[in-house]
DNA sequence: GTGGATGAG
DNA sequence: CGCTCATCCAC
């Protein structure tokens, strides 16, 4: 995809000296863009958003022409509206009839059901009439939106992607390494070395022929900027980032037909930002002179994470719901109202730094199904059966997830109950020895309801829901040893372990860097933490590297970052969020896959094809024991300690080894 | 570990 | 609005 669309190739970078001016920029700061180090002034984000999506997925499938306006609903809701019936000024809020008022051509079709009894959801002609024997599924939405992220991770180089899936229908690209070797590519005198071999020596500058754009919305520049200013690397990198972007979208129109809209920025707030500034069909560039006139003019309360009471907190607190009326307050005022934490954190957001990290994860950690009762429902026997349907609906969900060849499988189970204001919930464990299907799931749920009535007053009841979850882990009994290791016995663990190395990190130890919430910013770099990533550098084998990066980051170059209006918290910030952030860049693992030999069955990290090459091992043990029985029945039972760690011990030597190869064997 | 709360879409 | 999903925090 890189080379696909040449860009307009430069004469050479003029060499230092004359009177050329240099880069904002450094050699350090094009190595941090490799390496996707969330510090790094030239990273590129994208956030991705398909239009009006659950309208969308209803046109494909039923092939309706672009320019038909069309509703989805939801009993006597709308709950997405497709751009050509919005121009008819339809919202979210009008009821039905309203609608078809207003728009006598507007389709209205309702989401797919599962009707008590029936193994499968379905679109029901009948569906409306039937609130009170039909469930909502929206399962024929989460399949589009897988469909739609395979597209996406096929059209980015497989050893150089990262995408997040952020919702059913918005995805986060960190496009920074992908960036740099295309800049690489396009400009190799960019290769180095540095002069002197110093990398705090500036770049020397780009070619200053104007950027093509091509469609892309541009935001207005800060005021002091114009567009007659040279451009430098950093709107160079997000044009790029703006290309991938532009034959992202396009291919996922030309081949499942669906249009997004997007936002390229420096991160994932911008980025955020970007994508929801021009809907439909369009992305915005948000360069870094940019930042500042286009993030004054916004109400704070659009930013990610101040959305909430929070958000709430902070108007009342200043009287004042914008960003540019918010900028003149200390960071000491937004400690004292907010605390220490949130504070920095809004201080930092609404001056645009985000320095949270683009996680490649794009598999859901829970799923749920849920109804709301209209009326209510009065007895256990009522209950029990929408648990059923709730049952049905997580096992299917729970086999497309591939829980039948035990790629995951959830640990818990919770059901929710509300009553009135009251709500209620219970969670039990789905231990190991349970096989998953439909009648287990039914067991655990029922004991579960069997608890929640035994508290009382649960009658009517308005709401329940059924929830599992705790799938990252896989099996347990491998929780990470490191956590329970102090100083002295890290050297055996590692010796015991050694044939770990060369292994990418695991991705249940990896860092996860909260991006919504009160007082969550700093939370991730405890001490604790701190010291499980050198446990897992040294896993991984990538002690130069790192040692290197520790060497680099000691004294920081901040010629990009820092203005000079920053107080020295705010640098702080930046420092240690460089550091903590290039270490965890080095294990960050990407959507590399790691396939099992046995079954082909694909998996994100080596850790989980472990799991799952266990469950082979242990399905093997079992078929033997039922053709010779009688031998060792215990030793076979999957939640059998010792056995549990014998055919982990035996199995972890057919464990692949690290490469840039997209898919690895076990 | 559990249950509640918050936030987002 | 109804239905999801994720995360944090007090206990």
């Amino acid at each position: 995809m890189s080379s696909s669309q040449p860009f307009q190739a430069s004469s050479p970078l003029s060499a230092s000296g004359g009177r050329q001016k240099k880069s904002r920029f450094t050699y350090r700061h094009l190595a941090q863009l490799a390496l996707s180090s969330v510090s790094c002034p030239l990273r590129v984000i994208a956030h991705a958003d398909l239009d009006a999506f659950y309208a969308q997925c209803e046109m494909v499938r039923l092939g309706v022409a672009e320019d038909q306006p069309l509703a989805v609903q939801q009993w006597q809701g709308l709950i997405a509206i497709n751009y050509p019936a919005r121009k008819f000024g339809l919202n979210r809020h009008v009821t039905i009839t309203e609608a078809k008022k207003q728009c006598p051509n507007l389709i209205c079709q309702h989401v797919a059901t599962w009707k008590e009894g029936e193994s499968k959801w379905a679109y029901h002609p009948d569906a409306e009439k039937n609130i009170s024997t039909h469930k909502v599924s929206l399962d024929s939405y989460r399949l589009e939106s897988r469909r739609i992220l395979a597209c996406i991770k096929e059209s980015l180089p497989a050893n150089m992607q990262r995408v997040e899936k952020a919702s059913v229908d918005e995805v986060f690209c960190d496009l920074s390494a992908q960036v740099h070797s295309i800049l690489l590519e396009r400009f190799p005198e960019l290769a180095g070395p540095a002069p002197y071999d110093d990398p705090t020596e500036n770049l020397p500058l780009p070619p200053s022929t104007a950027l093509d754009w091509k469609a892309d919305a541009l935001v207005d520049l800060d005021p002091q900027e114009t567009e007659d200013d040279d451009p430098d690397w950093d709107d160079y990198a997000i044009l790029v980032g703006s290309e991938i972007i532009r034959q992202v979208r396009a291919d996922i129109f030309e081949k499942l037909k669906y249009t997004c809209s997007a936002g390229i920025a420096q991160n994932k707030m911008l980025a955020k930002l970007g994508s929801a500034h021009k809907k439909p069909n369009q992305q915005t560039v948000i360069r870094n002179r940019a930042v500042q006139r286009f993030l004054s003019d916004f109400t704070f309360t659009k930013i990610r994470g101040l959305g909430g009471k929070l958000g709430e907190q902070i108007t009342s607190s200043f009287n004042t719901d914008t960003v540019k009326d918010l900028l003149p307050v200390s960071i000491e005022q937004l400690k004292n109202k907010l605390g220490d934490d949130t504070g920095t954190w809004v201080y930092q957001i609404i001056r645009g730094n985000d320095h949270s990290e683009v996680n490649s994860r794009t598999q859901i950690k829970s799923m749920l199904s849920a109804k709301s009762f209209r009326p209510s429902i009065n007895d256990a026997e009522q209950a029990r059966r929408w648990l059923r349907i709730f049952v049905s609906d997580i096992y299917s969900r729970l086999v497309e997830e591939g829980v039948l060849e035990n790629k995951r499988r959830p640990k818990t189970m919770n059901l929710h109950h509300r009553s009135g204001g009251q709500t209620k919930s219970r969670q039990a464990p789905i231990s190991l020895g349970r096989k998953i299907d439909e009648a287990g799931l039914f067991e655990i749920a029922t004991n579960l309801l069997g608890q929640i009535i035994l508290e009382g007053k649960v009658w009517p009841c308005a709401n329940l829901s059924l929830a599992v979850g705790g799938f990252e882990d896989g099996v347990a009994g491998n929780m990470g040893i490191a956590s329970f290791l102090v100083k002295g016995d890290e050297a055996k663990a590692l010796s015991a372990r050694d044939s770990d190395a060369g292994e990418a990190r695991p991705e249940k130890r990896r860092r996860v860097v909260p991006t919504t919430g009160i007082g969550r910013f700093f939370k991730t770099d405890s001490a604790e933490e701190q010291h499980d990533e050198d446990f897992g550098a040294h896993l991984s084998g990538g002690i130069d590297t790192l040692a290197d990066i520790e060497s680099k980051t000691a004294k920081v170059d901040d010629t990009a970052t820092s203005d000079s209006s920053h107080e020295d918290e705010a640098t702080k910030f930046d420092q240690q969020a460089a550091i903590s952030s290039e270490k965890s860049a080095l294990h960050q693992q990407r959507t590399t896959e790691f396939m099992c030999s046995r079954c082909s069955a694909a998996f994100e990290c080596p850790e989980t094809l472990q799991n799952h090459q266990d469950w082979h091992f242990a399905t093997d043990l079992e078929a033997e024991e039922r053709k010779q029985p009688a031998s060792k029945p215990s030793a076979i039972l999957p939640n059998n300690k010792s056995s549990a760690a014998s055919i982990k011990k035996k199995a972890r030597h057919s464990q692949p080894e690290k490469g840039q190869s997209k898919l690895k064997f076990g």
